[in-house]
DNA sequence: GGTTTATTGAGAACGATTCTCACCAAGGCC
DNA sequence: GGCCTTGGTGAGAATCGTTCTCAATAAACC
């Protein structure tokens, strides 16, 4: 077991859930994952661990990852895959469409500039979703 | 019928698509909004020009103007709601979790920033979807 | 007006997510 | 360790938004 799934459990056992097979599972295969995963991926990983596993408990499951702040959701097209994410500060998301791979990136300046566009339109932002599609690196179409 | 109606009438005859009366009526409604709609909305506000509108010609007509660059879909949840947009450049929303207005923002500072951390990263961008939620000045709760 | 053919409305179909409910097991307590 | 309480679970039904199907319609062009 990964020290990252030990903490998140830790961290869900002191906010009151339990710590129960399915969760560490699914907690286990979304921090192993490279890129991100749709409900049924993980679902399919998860039963690799343990067998039993439902869609359903996929899916309550990620509801409290997200609302522990430990995933997030991003889209590509119209369906909705999942990705870990430990960063609490304003960074966005550039995803391959190609490759799902999701890369997270942080800007000072890019930042504070979006703060300050904030405040002059007097909006109180709560979150935040900066998600630029295209193809990353390694999926250039080769010319 | 308002001007801009005609406009995009016009633009989307020469690109070969028939000015029929559903499409007509949801062009009118989406432009008239004053906050971004969901297709049932749209559908509703469309029978009061049309009554005989269905669903799925309001689908089909999103999809449409969504091709041809007149129309963003925005998400506030889990929900699908849609916007006008006439930018093509980068720009960010700022999406109101109250009262659903969609507020458009563009700088020049963050442009640049970004196409700069793309480009560093190697990323080819080929759309983007900045949404940024929260509370408009006008739904701040009060105190 | 007549012809062609893209577009339509109704409802069926679909896929993703959520709900229901009887059963189960995590965690606190002795 | 065993016992109890109750939150969590799996299976399948239900729901919801969206897409598809197809016969009927009406734009657009002559
Ligand atoms: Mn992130
Ligand atoms: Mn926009
Ligand atoms: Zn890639
Ligand atoms: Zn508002």
């Amino acid at each position: 077991m990964l020290k990252r799934t030990r903490d998140i459990q830790k961290a869900l056992s002191e906010s009151g859930y339990r710590i129960t097979q399915p969760r560490q599972a699914v907690i286990e295969v979304i921090l192993r994952a490279r890129r991100s995963l749709s409900p049924e991926e993980i679902l399919a990983r998860a039963r690799k661990i343990d067998p039993g596993v439902g869609l359903a408990t996929v899916y309550r499951t990620l509801d409290v990852l997200h609302a522990e702040g430990y995933l997030e959701r991003v889209r590509i097209g119209n369906k909705g895959y999942t990705l870990t994410c430990t960063e609490k500060t304003l960074h966005f998301h550039l995803i391959c469409e190609r490759c799902r791979t999701v890369t997270e990136l942080q800007s000072d300046r890019f930042s504070r500039d979006l703060m300050a566009q904030l405040r002059a339109a007097g909006f109180e932002a709560r979150k935040h979703a900066i998600e630029i599609i295209g193809r990353c690196a390694k999926c250039q179409p080769s010319e």
